[in-house]
RNA sequence: GCGCCCGUAGCUCAGUUGGAUAGAGCAGCGGACUUCUAAUCCGCAGGUCAAAGGUUCGAAUCCUUUCGGGCGUGCCA
C-alpha cells in the first residue's frame, strides 16, 4: 500500500476531466511540508487554473466537489492560490496499519510490471587488495540490488571483475622469480598476496627513482615560471586583475601537487634503499617494469605457462577477495570478469568496423561519436584491446544472455564520460532498448577535504577501514555498557558480537546516507555517532523496541496475530503511524532515482518520531490493556520497518547495544 | 582551451525533480534522568541558498553571465 499512488488514483478521474494528460498534474500531489497543511497537499488547481483561464481557488473547488475520498480524507481544505490540503483519517490509518502488521512484507506490494535490472558493481582488482575506492560502488550497488529485487524486479547482479590485467603479470612475475614454495604451498592467498605487494613495489620503486630528477626540474620550472609571472604581474600593475590573480594561483597549485608528488616519490625510493634486501632486490630486477608487461602481454596472447598459472592463482585471489565481501554481506548472482569477454574482442572490433561504426585513426580503430571531441578507441594501435572493447562486449553479452530492461553501471563519477560514449556507442551498435544507466558516485574524502589516502598518500585498504571501524564501535558500545544505570549487561562476547555489527553498518550507512552524487567527508566519529542521521541511531531505536519487549516479556507472535485494533489518541501516536505507512513512498523513490539516500532519510524521520512517541507516551505503564496493547503493536511495526529498511540496505540489527 | 559536476547555518550534509515561513546532525546556549536504554529528548540561537540578471502566480531547484572549487579531456581502468 502506497498512499501516494493511492491518492494518485483518486485524483486520475477528475483530472482527466479537465485535461487530457492527467499525468504531470498527479506528479503535483506530495507529502506537505508543514503540518498544519495537511498531510498531503495536491498543488495542481496553479498551473491548471492558468491554463483553463479561472481563479486557481475556483479550479481547486471543481476538482474538490468531483472528489471520491471520504473514505481515505477528511474534508479537503482549499487554502492560499489554490493548494488544495489533504488529511488521512485516522480510522483509515489504523486499518492500514492493521493489515501492515499482519503481513511480512509489512504491507508493501511488488510492482505490477517487474523489470529485469542487471546491475554492475563492485567490480575490482582481483589480486590487488580492495581499498577504500570500492567501498561506494559495492555497498550503493548492493543497497539498489536488495531493494528493487524487494519491490518485485527481477535482478542480475554481476561482478565486472578486474581479472585480466597487469596485476597477473606482476604476481606470475613474482611467482616465477620470488615465490617462496613451501609459503605458497600451505597458505597460497598470503603468498600471492605478498608476491603482488613485492612486485608492485619494485616497479614503483623503478618508476619513482627514474622520474626523481624530472620531477625535481619540474619543480624547479614552476617556481621559476611563478617568479616571473608574479614579477611580471607587478611590472605591469596586474596586481588586481582577475584572470591573472586566478593563473598564479593556479601555478601555485601546480606547484604544491608538484612537491607533494616529488616527496611521495622520494619516500617510495628511501623506503626501498634503506632496507638491505629490498635494494638488492631492486637492483637485480631492474627492468621488472617491461618484464611484468610482457608476462601479461604472453597471458593474454595465450602462453601455456601464463595461462595454467593463471588459472591456477584466480581461485586463491578472488578467495582472498572473498573475507571482505563476508563481512559486507554482499553476495553476487554472476561474476563475469574481463577475462570472460577476452575471446569476444575481436569480433566486436569486426563488427563495428563492418558497419562503417569504426574506422582507422592514427593507427588505432576508434568510433567517432556525435558531439564528442575524443573519439571512443576501441583498439590502441599496437593491436590491444581496452575496457572500452570490454565494456561493449559486455553489454553484446548480456542483452544475448538476459534481454535486460536495464543495466545499471555504478561507477564513480570521474568515468561519466566514458559511460557517455559507450552508451551512445552502444546504441548505434543496435543496443538501442535497454535503459543504459551509470549510477555515477562521488568521491571519499578524508577531514582535510581531499581524497581519503593515508598519511603517507596510498590508498585506505578496505579491510583496515572496516577493521578501524569495528574497534571504535566496541569501544562506543563498551562504553555505554559501563555507564549502564544497573552495572554492564554485555558480556565481552557480546560486545564484539555487537560491535562488528554496528561497526560495519556504520561505514555502510555514512556512504548510502549521503547523496550519492556528491562527495562525502569520512569521519569515524561523526558515522558512530548515536545523534544524528546514523546506522547507530537506527539500530538503538530498533534495540530500544527490543528491551521493551524484553522487560514486559512480550510474547511478539501473540502481539501480531491478536488483532487489538490500534489507538490513534497521542498527536505522537499519529505521527509515527502515519510515517509508519510512509515506508513504501520512501522505497518507490529508491528505486525511480536508484539513490538509496531517500531510504535513510525516511528511516531517519521515522526513528526521530518514535523517539517522540518513547518520550511522551509510556508503553508498558500505559493507561490500560488496550492503549498498552495498541502502543506495542506501534513498537512493534517501527522495530520491523527500521530492521526491513535497513535489511534492504545490508544493514544488520542487534537486540541489544 | 573544451566538457561534466558542484557551491545551502561556524562544521558535516539533506532538500521528494518548480510549491506555502529553506531543514537535520554536530559545535554553542538553556532545560529534562527515584522513569520502558539520558548512547536519549525538548527549547533557543544560527541563512543575501556563491553573486547578478532572467523565465512565472511561485525559484535553492529552470535559463544566461560572473566568481570560486572538483573531475575528465586520443591509445590506463
Amino acid at each position: 500500500m502506497n498512499i501516494l499512488s493511492l491518492l494518485k488514483k483518486r485524483f486520475y478521474p477528475v483530472l482527466a476531466e479537465l485535461v487530457s494528460d492527467p499525468d504531470v498534474l498527479l506528479e503535483m500531489i506530495r507529502p506537505s511540508q508543514d503540518p498544519k497543511f495537511g498531510d498531503y497537499q495536491v498543488n495542481c488547481a496553479m498551473p491548471l487554473g492558468k491554463q483553463l483561464g479561472k481563479p486557481p481557488r475556483e479550479v481547486a473547488e471543481e476538482i474538490v466537489a468531483q472528489l471520491q475520498i471520504t473514505d481515505l480524507c477528511e474534508d479537503p481544505e482549499i487554502a492560499g492560490p489554490g493548494f488544495i490540503n489533504l488529511r488521512i483519517k485516522n480510522t483509515w490509518i489504523v486499518e492500514q496499519l492493521m493489515k501492515s502488521g499482519a503481513d511480512k512484507r509489512l504491507g508493501i506490494v511488488r510492482v505490477d510490471t517487474p523489470r529485469k535490472f542487471v546491475i554492475d558493481f563492485s567490480s575490482p582488482n582481483v589480486a590487488k587488495p580492495m581499498h577504500v575506492g570500492h567501498i561506494r560502488s559495492t555497498v550503493i550497488g548492493d543497497a539498489l540490488t536488495r531493494s528493487l529485487r524487494f519491490l518485485g524486479h527481477e535482478v542480475i547482479s554481476d561482478n565486472h571483475l578486474g581479472d585480466w590485467g597487469t596485476q597477473f603479470g606482476m604476481i606470475i612475475y613474482g611467482f616465477k622469480h620470488f615465490a617462496i614454495k613451501s609459503d605458497y604451498e600451505r597458505q597460497p592467498v598470503d603468498e600471492l598476496s605478498r608476491l603482488y605487494k613485492l612486485v608492485n613495489q619494485l616497479i614503483e620503486y623503478h618508476q619513482a627513482k627514474a622520474g626523481l630528477a624530472d620531477r625535481e626540474d619540474h619543480i624547479l620550472q614552476l617556481e621559476q615560471r611563478l617568479n616571473e609571472f608574479s614579477k611580471a604581474m607587478e611590472e605591469a600593475g596586474r596586481q588586481k586583475d582577475k584572470k591573472a590573480k586566478k593563473d598564479r594561483r593556479s601555478l601555485e597549485s601546480q606547484l604544491a601537487d608538484a612537491r607533494e608528488k616529488a616527496a611521495l616519490a622520494k619516500s617510495i625510493v628511501m623506503t626501498v634503499e634503506s632496507d638491505q634486501a629490498l635494494a638488492t632486490l631492486a637492483a637485480k630486477h631492474a627492468e621488472i617494469g617491461s618484464a611484468v608487461l610482457s608476462e601479461t602481454a604472453k597471458l593474454h596472447s595465450g602462453d601455456e605457462e601464463n595461462r595454467q598459472l593463471w588459472h591456477e592463482f584466480l581461485p586463491h585471489c578472488r578467495a582472498d577477495m572473498q573475507r571482505i565481501y563476508d563481512r559486507l554481506g554482499v553476495v553476487f548472482n554472476v561474476e563475469h570478469g574481463e577475462s570472460f569477454y577476452h575471446e569476444q574482442l575481436e569480433s566486436v572490433v569486426t563488427s563495428l568496423v563492418t558497419r562503417g561504426l569504426a574506422r582507422e585513426s592514427e593507427g588505432a580503430i576508434c568510433m567517432f561519436l556525435e558531439g564528442f571531441k575524443a573519439p571512443f578507441i576501441i583498439r590502441k594501435k599496437d593491436g590491444a584491446f581496452l575496457y572500452a572493447t570490454t565494456d561493449l562486449a559486455t553489454i553484446q553479452f548480456r542483452m544475448l544472455e538476459w534481454e535486460p530492461d536495464a543495466i545499471l553501471y555504478v561507477v564513480d563519477h570521474r568515468q561519466s564520460e566514458h559511460f557517455d560514449k559507450l552508451f551512445f556507442g552502444a546504441r548505434q551498435w543496435g543496443h538501442n532498448q535497454v535503459e543504459l544507466t551509470h549510477i555515477s558516485f562521488g568521491t571519499v574524502l578524508g577531514e582535510d577535504g581531499k581524497p581519503f589516502k593515508t598519511r603517507s598518500g596510498a590508498a585506505v585498504g578496505l579491510e583496515s577501514l572496516l577493521d578501524e571501524a569495528v574497534n571504535k564501535a566496541l569501544s562506543v558500545v563498551s562504553e555505554n555498557d559501563e555507564r549502564k544505570p544497573n552495572g554492564p549487561e554485555l558480556k565481552i562476547e557480546e560486545r564484539q558480537r555487537i560491535a562488528a555489527v554496528v561497526g560495519h553498518a556504520a561505514i555502510k550507512y555514512a556512504d548510502l546516507s549521503h547523496n550519492r552524487t556528491s562527495d562525502y567527508v569520512f569521519s569515524y566519529d561523526k558515522m558512530m555517532a548515536l545523534e544524528g542521521n546514523t546506522a547507530t541511531y537506527m539500530q538503538y531505536s530498533y534495540a530500544r523496541v527490543q528491551s521493551i519487549f524484553a522487560r514486559g516479556h512480550i510474547d511478539v507472535d501473540a502481539l501480531r496475530t491478536a488483532g487489538t485494533p490500534l489507538e490513534i489518541a497521542h498527536a505522537a501516536e499519529r505521527a509515527l503511524a502515519l510515517e509508519l505507512l510512509r515506508f513504501s513512498e520512501a522505497l518507490q523513490e529508491v528505486a525511480t532515482d536508484y539513490r538509496p539516500n531517500h531510504l535513510t532519510n525516511y528511516l531517519f524521520e521515522l526513528a526521530k518520531k518514535y523517539s517522540v512517541f518513547f518520550e511522551h507516551c509510556p508503553v508498558l505503564k500505559a493507561d490500560g490493556p488496550q492503549q498498552r496493547q495498541s502502543r506495542l503493536r506501534l513498537c512493534d511495526l517501527t522495530a520491523r520497518t527500521i530492521q526491513l529498511g535497513l535489511e534492504l540496505l545490508g544493514i544488520d540489527v542487534v537486540d541489544r547495544m
